[in-house]
DNA sequence: ATGGGGGCCTGCCGGC
DNA sequence: TGCCGGCAGGCCCCCA
C-alpha cells in the first residue's frame, strides 16, 4: 500500500484539480470498503464545495463546504484516478470503467475522481471538521514525521524504555506517522540498525540518528514521486521512481549495496511482515 | 503494556 | 495449460 510518500504525490496530483470544485453528485458502488461507507454518503456530497484539500498520515483529506471533510485511506491496494468526460464525439479522456472502481466523484467541470480498489482495505468517510483531529481515525495518530514535531528529543522520550523491536516501533502510527513496511525497511538500513534490535538497547544517539534519516528518505522518495510496485500510480497514471532506489526492500538474496560488503540482503518475518535487512551493515 | 498471530480481500507470480 | 501456495505498500482485534 502507498505509504506516505505515495499518498502525498496522489495529493499534490489531485489538489490542483479538485481545489475549488464543486461535486455535482458521488456515484457509491458498493456498500462498504474495509468498513461500511457512511449512512447517505452520495447524497451528503451531492452539491458540495471542495475547498482544499490536506494529508494526515496516510489519510487524504477534503475539506467540503457544509462542515465535513471527506477521509479517504488507500489500504494495501487502492488508487486514486482522474479521468475527464470529454463531450462530443471523441473521448479520449474518459476513464475506462474497471472492475474495482467503488466510488466515483463527478465533478462540475467534467473531471472525474475514481477511487479503485481490488483487495478493499481502504478506507472512505465522512467527518465533521471541527473535530476531524479527535475523531476515531486520527486522535491516537502520532506526529508528522516532516514536521518539527517529529525531532530526536520527542522520539528517544518517546520510545527509549520500550521492550519491542525497532521495526515494529517504527511501524506504530502512533510513535510517528506514515511510515510502512517499505521506507521502515530503508530507514534501518541507512541508520545501520538491525530491524531485530530490542529499542531499550539502542544507544541514544543510534536511536536520535533516525530521525534526520527518516526525514531524508521520505522527502527524497516524495521528490521521485513515490513508489511503484505492482499498482502505484500517481493520479494522472504516472509512475513514481523511488523503487529504483532501495537499498534493501524487495532485495532477499541480492550482495548489499554497500562496497566491501557482499553480504546477501536476508528476508525475515516480524509481526507477519517481511523485514529486509544486511545482517553485516545492520547490527 | 506489548507482541504475536490471524483476519480482512483480490491478484499475481513461480513452481510443479 | 492449470492448480496451488506464497506473497503483497495497512490496520484492527484478540489472546497471552
Amino acid at each position: 500500500m502507498p505509504e506516505l510518500p505515495e499518498v502525498e504525490t496522489v495529493l499534490r496530483g489531485i489538489s490542483p484539480i479538485l481545489e475549488g470544485n464543486k461535486i455535482e453528485y458521488a456515484q457509491v458502488n458498493r456498500p462498504d470498503l474495509r468498513r461500511p461507507f457512511p449512512q447517505n454518503l452520495a447524497e451528503r456530497l451531492k452539491n458540495r464545495k471542495i475547498n482544499f484539500l490536506h494529508r494526515r498520515s496516510k489519510y487524504i483529506l477534503m475539506d467540503l463546504s457544509g462542515g465535513e471533510t471527506l477521509l479517504i485511506h488507500l489500504g494495501m491496494s487502492g488508487r486514486i484516478l482522474i479521468s475527464q468526460e470529454v463531450q462530443g464525439a471523441f473521448h479520449h479522456n474518459k476513464a475506462q470503467s474497471q472492475k474495482h472502481d467503488h466510488f466515483i466523484l463527478h465533478l462540475k467541470d467534467s473531471h472525474q475522481l475514481t477511487f479503485n480498489d481490488p483487495r478493499r482495505f481502504g478506507v472512505i468517510d465522512l467527518l465533521e471538521t471541527r473535530s476531524l483531529e479527535t475523531s476515531a481515525s486520527l486522535a491516537h495518530i502520532g506526529p508528522e514525521p516532516l514536521s518539527n514535531s517529529f525531532n530526536e528529543a520527542y522520539f528517544t522520550d518517546t520510545i527509549k524504555s520500550k521492550k519491542t523491536n525497532i521495526k515494529a516501533t517504527l511501524l506504530d502510527q502512533r510513535i510517528v506517522a506514515g511510515l510502512g513496511n517499505i521506507y521502515v525497511c530503508e530507514a534501518l538500513f541507512r541508520a545501520g540498525i538491525s530491524p531485530k534490535h530490542q529499542v531499550y538497547r539502542l544507544s541514544h544517539k543510534k536511536l536520535s540518528s533516525l530521525v534526520p534519516i527518516i526525514k531524508e528518505i521520505l522527502v527524497e522518495a516524495i521528490s521521485a514521486g513515490g513508489s511503484s510496485l505492482r499498482d502505484f500510480r500517481h493520479a494522472s497514471g504516472d509512475l513514481g521512481y523511488f523503487q529504483h532506489r532501495f537499498d534493501v526492500y524487495g532485495r532477499e538474496g541480492q550482495e548489499c549495496c554497500n562496497t566491501e560488503c557482499k553480504t546477501k540482503i536476508r528476508r525475515i518475518i516480524q509481526a507477519g511482515r517481511s523485514s529486509f535487512y544486511c545482517s553485516n551493515c545492520q547490527r
